[in-house]
DNA sequence: ATTAATGGATAACTTACGTCA
DNA sequence: ATTGACGTAAGTTATCCATTA
């Protein structure tokens, strides 16, 4: 280390060293119990409690502006971990939620065989295509609800399953 | 057991900005 | 509208002390 080479002296600037203070446990007591009462003193309240703690009223206020700064410093903290943790539960809700619509994908896309909404005849998948604008295959409306019309129904009316004028 | 290096806590300082008379 | 005094927040520096290799 390599302080105190100048105890007592001048360093080369001509200040004299920086010192530090090292409150008593009952200093650091009764400044915590008076921050508890208010995080801000006026200039009647620093001045009797300096008198009070022994310490020039400077060095109280300084010790109040610090001790705000650690009190931010901690709520930011804990602000920082609680949003960690949600984000963590958002990134798991996320993840099961895509699973899910994965299986509904995989139950919507069915058998390789569909039956023609407009001849009701079997007609063999490769002759369909998707339909760009909804991403569906074929109109399904004429067939029972089924777990993928409960997503769908989640989707805005002109995603609806009746085909559109383009399908 | 001793010692130098290191990191955390915090007192003290500096700067920028807002408020008010 | 301008100005100077004052208070505070934010950022930085310096010191002390405990831990560790």
């Amino acid at each position: 280390m390599a302080s105190n080479m100048e105890d007592e002296e001048e360093s080369s600037n001509g200040e004299p060293p920086r010192k530090k203070l090292r409150l008593t446990k009952e200093q650091s007591r009764l400044l915590e119990e008076s921050f508890r009462q208010n995080h801000t003193l006026n200039p009647k309240q620093k001045e009797s409690l300096a008198m009070q703690l022994k310490l020039r009223p400077r060095q109280v206020e300084v010790w109040f502006q610090n001790r705000r700064a650690r009190s931010k410093l901690k709520q930011t903290e804990m602000e920082c971990e609680y949003l960690k943790r949600w984000f963590g539960s958002l990134t798991e809700q996320n993840r099961r939620l895509q699973r899910e619509v994965e299986e509904l994908r995989a139950i919507k896309v069915g058998p390789p065989t569909v039956i023609s909404p407009h001849s009701c005849e079997p007609l063999p998948a490769s002759t369909l295509s998707m339909c760009p604008r909804c991403e569906r295959v074929t109109s399904t409306a004429d067939k029972p609800p089924s777990a993928a019309a409960t997503l769908s129904a989640k989707v805005p009316p002109t995603q609806s399953r009746q085909p559109s004028a383009a399908c």
